[in-house]
Parts: structure tokens; sequence; C-alpha cells
DNA sequence: TCTTCCTGCACAATCGATATTTCACATGAA
DNA sequence: TTCATGTGAAATATCGATTGTGCAGGAAGA
């Protein structure tokens, strides 16, 4: 039934009137060390290329413990992530290695599962970003000999690349405050905060840079200039209605922390009139393009993937102390730039 | 120096005393055929549990020619893909599979040697989405025996699902019609479609759908109403500035092809005043969060991702014969619904 | 009592590669 | 002639699972 039980190496040897070893020798490259004559080497190689012949990596992997599947293992596919997966996508293929991405939504025990199958393949390398459980996963890698680095999310059982939430939200404030007009009411004129999660880290680094600036720049701060109990876009929603209502009007700066969360802000800033919308200073930690192109100026910050990127892979080739933590400072989009005609408009 | 060289079914073996082909028939089910008691299958079950016991998923691979990997070809992560990849993922990983998914950029060589690739794993089967080489790809697969789909660009050599793209189009057109005012201008209103590539199927169709129901509806049709050239949003912006210009104003009736054609479309809308903007009637072929979130009212249209990728899996499940095209009419985002507080002020 | 048949498992071959060891043969020095 | 040395490649063991076959021992039927 099988018309090509595909080839194999006893196949090659058998044409080429050589041992399955020296073909396999000839084949992976091994043949110089192996005083192989170059001349039998090509031979085989020849033959090997009209058979169409590729190695069975499975027996390759069998023998050798490992297996050539590099891994990234995420929490879902938003933006940031998809970004992330596509950098990591092109960098393993340049290696010549396969890549397998699993997105594990943020659940602990699918992240645990994840790792002990992708350890059943003998993954060579796994990278973890946005990790629910970091330690947990680190641990399991250890014992299991497979290199790995942490992304986003760090671990201080192993490498990590993170971004600067802090030093980033100190440049999207600084911006937001050299931007704003005020409005001549104390209320309004103090800046808040919006969206994300101070439980988890990258919010509370944001929200530490968003309160140093604030500070030294206007002198006070309250905890009530900050509304960060979730990443949902109906809490951003309800917290910035709620926030309109009681000041009468909008704040003269607000930081929106995550592209979620400003979609949730958006949808309340449409029932509003244009006007009082453009009177406000946006900020939003996260990039989206479409956001460069609404009718009003909002800054934005951009967490460079690829420079994660590149930087997870260059502690693993160092194979980096655990604990080493590597920060990368984001990048301002500001609509000083980006939106110059509406703002020149004003 | 490894401290735990990794427990095999000979391991188990020795501890529970019996052979490792029992100890492999206990741990992998086939027990009951293979007629191995009841006890003895669990005592050798417990053991495995304690010694924290995972299979060799390499060593199994090789001796069953299979690999338990599923694979997701695709050209990027923009937000369709993206989607796609999730639904996929997610539903390899409940059939306890492990997806691997490998983006090729829209290149014919990378797309060829990543097939080759796959095939060295042995994966069990290929998701193939948005191909630039169906042809090729299918004809690889079947001398290599792996089951295969085609996703969003069909394949003749294979079973495929496809967005019904000229019915959406027809739809989108129809809603465009129907929520637009006319300007009194001949020219201004006839409606244009702007963006995507004509040579392209997915494109091609969706200028069938438009002419259609235009003709259907207006009667009259000319070739110089359609600018499909490029997905580059700086070509959507070009042509709509250009006509914007001989028209002397925006069409009352504007269809765009793609989100990245409707980014360049937005650059230019963002030039002229927002009163202008609100006298067309647009319609975006694709879905964007953001678009909802717009001040004027855009209708889109949303391929449905997870009914794509269902039907794929069942298509696969079923084998079902090479050529076997399924259409999956997409989902219309009508600006009269998501936006009503908008248009209600008009 | 002597075949059958069934139960329960062990044995051994196998998948396709890699890595180590062995070996035939040639060359040259002693 | 004899033995060390070196060259080129074959032989063989091995990775860790699956799978077809064999074989005891006990029950059941003739």
């Amino acid at each position: 039934m099988k018309r090509t039980p595909k080839r194999t190496i006893y196949d090659i040897a058998r044409v080429a009137k050589a041992s399955p070893s020296t073909v396999s020798a000839a084949l992976n490259g091994t043949w110089k060390n192996r005083r192989i004559r170059a001349e039998t080497a090509e031979r085989i190689i020849e033959i090997a290329r009209e058979f169409g012949y590729s190695t069975n990596l499975q027996a390759r992997g069998l023998r050798t413990a490992r297996s050539g599947l590099t891994a990234l293992l995420m929490p879902d596919y938003n933006r940031f992530f998809s970004n992330l997966a596509e950098a990591f996508s092109t960098k393993v293929r340049q290696k010549g290695l396969c890549p397998v991405i699993v997105s594990t939504d943020r659940d602990y025990d699918e992240e645990i599962t994840t790792v002990e199958k992708l350890a059943s393949y003998a993954v060579d390398s796994l990278f973890v970003a946005g990790a629910a459980c970091p330690e947990e996963i680190s641990q399991y890698c250890h014992k299991a000999h497979i290199d790995h680095v942490f992304i986003d999310q760090p671990c201080s059982l192993a490498p990590s690349v993170v971004t600067d939430h802090k030093n980033g939200a100190r440049i999207l404030t600084e911006e937001m405050l050299a931007t704003r007009r005020e409005v001549g009411d104390k209320e309004r004129d103090r800046p808040y905060f919006l969206g994300g999660d101070c439980h988890l880290p990258a919010t509370a680094q944001r929200i530490e840079g968003f309160r140093d600036i604030v500070q030294q720049q206007l002198g006070e701060f309250h905890d009530d200039q900050i509304f960060a109990n979730s990443y949902n876009p109906d809490y951003a929603e309800e917290q910035i209605r709620a926030l309109y209502d009681r000041l009468g009007g909008l704040p003269s700066t607000l930081f929106v922390n995550s592209i979620s969360s400003f979609e949730g802000a958006l949808r309340f800033l449409l029932t509003i009139p244009e006007e009082e919308v453009k009177t406000c200073s946006f900020g939003c930690f996260d990039f989206e393009p479409f956001g460069k192109l609404l009718r009003f100026p909002v800054h934005m910050i951009r967490q460079r993937h690829n420079v994660l990127m590149d930087q997870a892979f260059a502690l693993l080739e160092d194979k980096a102390e655990p604990g080493t933590l590597i920060t990368i400072k984001p990048e301002l989009y500001s609509a000083r730039d980006s939106n110059s005609n509406i703002i020149m408009k004003k």
C-alpha cells in the first residue's frame, strides 16, 4: 500500500556499497573526523540527493537525546505575544531548528503538563513568556536538564529578560505631562492611572514609575489616582465613567495601562463630545497602530519584542547564571511625532 | 554529571518485577488487548507515577512512525492568523497532541523546506493556512503520507476550507448601501473598492461579490471603481487621496479590502475634516475591534476563524477526498449594531 | 488421563539513526 | 622479514519504546 516507505541510510548504504555508519557520517557532516575519504562522502551525498533522502529526526533524537526542537510557552496570542512568537519563530528557523509554540491561557496546570510534554519530546531549550508559575516550570526544567529562559515575567531560578516597566512608565508620564493642557481644576489636573492588575509585577512597576514622575513634578500623589484591579476592558470603562462623573469632566492627564484597558476607555470616550476628549492628554502602556489613527493624540509605549527575544537567545547561548536579569527599555511613540498633523491643528 | 538520567520502562520493569513489554503495555493502555492482569497493570502504573516517569516520545515515534505532533503552516502572525493559531493550538492540545506552528512569511522556498522538516519529524498531520504554493506542498505531503488540509487558500489536491469571500462581500456591500446617504453627485455616489490584490483568489472573489450587488442595485458598474493592486497601506492611502482629489470629496460608499488597507485609508481620512468623513459609508473586509471605536461608523466582516478551524479538523478526521471544498460564511459586524450611539446621533 | 484452550506474561526483533570498536590493508622503519 | 603506524571503512552496540511470537501452567472437555 505504501508506495514510498521512506528511504533510510540503509537503502543508501546498499546503493553506495558502503556501510550504514559511513553513510550516516557522510550525511551528518562528521565524516572528516571519522576519516572518511572526501570522494566517498561526496558519492554518498550525491546518492542521498537523488533519493530525496531526509534524516529521520526521531531516530536521531532518540540516539542523541536531543530533538532540534526549541519551544516557546506563552499565555495567548494577543498582539504582544504574537509579535514575540513571530520573532521567536524567525530566529529558531534561522538556526535550522524547529519552533514549537504552545499557548496555555495563563493556566497553572496547563503550563506544567505542557512543560512535561515538551520534556518528553526532548526539546533542546524552552522560552517561557508571561508564565503563571515561573518557579515550578523552572524546577521541572532543571530536573529534566532543559535550558530555559524567561521573558516578560522573570524567574529567580533562571535567567530572565523583561521590559523596564518602571522607566517606561516614567517616560510615558513625562511625555503626557509635557503635552498636557491644564484645566485649572485641582482634581481634574491630577493625573490618573487606569487599568491593569496592581498585584502583578508589571503593573506594580508601572505604577511606581508613574508615581515617581507625578510626585517629582507635581509634588503630591494620592492612591485614589490609581484604578488597577483588572485588565478587563469593562473595568476600565466603568472606572473612567465613574471618574468622569465624579470630576465633572475628564482629567487632564490619563495613563492607560494596556491595550485592553484602552479599548474599554475608548468605549466611554465615544459617548462624550469629541471636544472634551481632546482636552485630555492620554498615554497608553502598549502599542496599537490604530492608536495613532484616532482623532485625538495618544502617546504609546511599545515593548521591544525583537530585542527581548534577541537577549533571551543570547542568555541561553551564554549559559547565563540563574537569577540573571536583563531589563529592556521600551520605546516611546509620542503623539508629537506620529500624529503631528493633528497636534498642529490645535 | 547527570543526576537524573531519566527513567525508562526498563527501570520500572526491574522494580515491578515485570518485563519491559508488560510495562509498556500497562503504561500505554494496550494492556487489555495484551491480556495483562488489571492488578499487574495497576501496580506498574503506580510505580511509574512514583518514578515521575514520562514516555520518551522520540522512541515511541521511531517505533510507530508517528509523532503526536500536529503542525500548522502559516504566513505570519497578523490578527487573523494569530486567531487561527490560537484556535488550532487549543484544539490540538485538547486531543493530547502537541501543536507545532511555523510561519514562513509567504516565502515559497521556506514553505517547502519547512514541510520537509516537518516530514522528518513525522508530524501526524499538517494544516496549511494562506500558503504561497499549495500544490507543491500538497504533492510533498502525499509523497510523505502526511494527512493535510488547506485553510483560507484552497488547494485542488487536498481538502480545503475557505471563507465565502464572494457572499461576504455581497453582504457587506448591501449593508453599506443600505446605510449610506447619497450626495447627489453622480461620480461620488458610485461605490468604490479599495485595496487588496486582484490577482489573489480572495480579493478576486470579494470584487465579484461587490460588483454583483452594485450592478444589481445601481444598474451600472465600471472597472475604474476598483483599486486593488496591493495590500500595502501606503497604496490605499495614495489611491484614496487621488480619488478624493478627483471627485472633489469622498465617495458616499467605500469598500475597504483588508485591515491593512483600512489603516492606510485612515491615515488619509485624518487629514480631512471629520464632518466630511461622516458623509461616507465605510465597509471593511476584515475585523478590528478598534474599528468599532472610531468616530464614524464602519461595517466590518469577520472571518470565523473558529469555524474554519473546526471544519478543517473535521475534514481531516473524515478523511475527506482531495478537492473537497468547504466555504464558510463570514460574519457581518454592522455599525448599526455596534456603534449605535453614534449612528443615532445623526 | 490426555488433549485442547485460555490466561498471563516474557522474549526478542524492530524502528533509523549515532558512536565506539574492530579490522583489513598499506606503508615504512628496524 | 617483522613489527609499528596509519588509513579508510565495516561491525556492532545502543538509544527507549512497540509488537509479534512463544511458552509455561491451569482449567475444561473428551
